[in-house]
DNA sequence: CCAAAAGTGTTATTGATACACCCATGC
DNA sequence: GCATGGGTGTATCAATAACACTTTTGG
């Protein structure tokens, strides 16, 4: 095939992310507000161009790093997007990821300020820039079914935690209800778990065992 | 963010395509032989670059049927390798798509001559161009995970067939044998086969009955 | 009548679901 | 001592897995 006279596209490539966590009982995405055009001042996943010889993987991990300071978290590439005309400027084709982040994270020292960024209820998402919209609806669906067949709520809990909150994690993604005992049995018998030794004595009751994963399953990228 | 300084890249952006075929009890995979540099005379995935203002799935479309005349086969995005260095020229990222087309439908007379194609039993590759050999281990996990829960084999049957045939697939795909007795309930159960009426008189022994697809619950790319 | 593939049900095992009470602590 | 969430076991149901013989045709 001759290369030389065919009407190739040069797109631009960017990485765009979408950022769960879980706060208030919601499950919640993070949205930049764009300070350019187009689409300025709307809010959209946050994201940005690849960098000269940056693999996928790593302009994604370093678009989570400058907007959130946060390393080491579940991320995984969801599905590349590059329809003509999901960019009014030019042919831009995006590769979105999406990370997991226990919220826990995002208030330490070493996480940066974070401005120009809210995070929004995944079932009362704002008018987004670009496809954005359809994108996160997809990266929703792909985490409601993967909590439902993999370890992957892991990626939103903290180092340390009682059953009952992982069962509540459980909740929120899929949302519906677990029965405590079934959900108990079965966590319990992953071997995924094991018990700190600790006690959760920061309630008003009865102290609940602390669990803590054995090891990550769930693949994390650098 | 200002955009004007950064080192951005301009990739080239190509779709590779892992289409499957079952031949001679074979899962197979398509390869063309490179006729240019970077690995000229390499076998590697058929592929090409991104046409201006061509959607993904069209560009994968486009190219398959370049290459086989065969329209209307199952095919659905894989995931996206943009490592640098993957291709020695340039930066070039390709979207992977992977297709499965019935042996049956690439020598009608609508498919057009095949040369420098071939089809390889995916666990005999041939050193492959690029990271291709990686894209198609891939590949080939997809496929396998999907046969086991989902009804993609169907993209790889006639018209019609016998339940014994459906059966020799699924084995042929997920590389282990099934239980007659219980293959025959679980598929006749999904509701999904009809009965064609015909039997397949083509065998020396008892004819069987022959079965059709409903309609196709997987996902077509025009 | 023989060879070869088609066709057909029942039992056992496993995994998933439904369900209710006592326990330990703080206030 | 009471309010609150922590913690535990069994019985039922559904889905899956194991398993062998009769039927129909061509040659």
């Amino acid at each position: 095939m001759n290369t030389k006279y065919m009407d190739y596209e040069q797109p631009g490539v960017t990485v765009d992310l979408a950022v769960f966590t879980v706060n208030s009982s919601k499950l919640k995405v993070m949205l930049a507000k764009r300070a350019e055009e187009p689409f300025h001042d709307h809010w959209s996943m946050p994201g940005g161009f690849l960098l000269r010889g940056e693999s996928l993987d790593d302009a994604a991990c370093r678009v989570l790093n400058e907007k959130t300071g946060v390393k080491n978290v579940y991320m995984e590439q969801l599905y590349t997007f590059g329809d003509p005309g999901r960019d009014p400027r030019a042919r831009v084709i995006t590769v979105a990821y999406f990370a997991l982040i226990p919220w826990e994270n995002l208030n330490r020292p070493e996480s940066k300020k974070i401005i120009d960024l809210t995070w929004s209820s995944v079932d009362q998402l704002p008018r987004l820039a670009f496809d954005h919209r359809e994108i996160l609806k997809y990266a929703v669906r792909r985490l409601r079914a993967k909590a439902s067949y993999s370890n992957i709520v892991y990626g939103l809990m903290p180092e340390q935690f009682r059953l009952s909150e992982l069962q509540t994690m459980y909740e929120i993604i899929i949302a519906d209800k677990l029965d405590k005992r079934n959900f108990r049995k079965r966590m319990l018998a992953t071997g995924l778990l094991q018990e700190t030794g600790e006690k959760d004595l920061t309630g008003a009751h009865r102290p609940a065992m602390l669990y803590q994963f054995k090891k990550m399953e769930i693949t994390f990228l650098s």
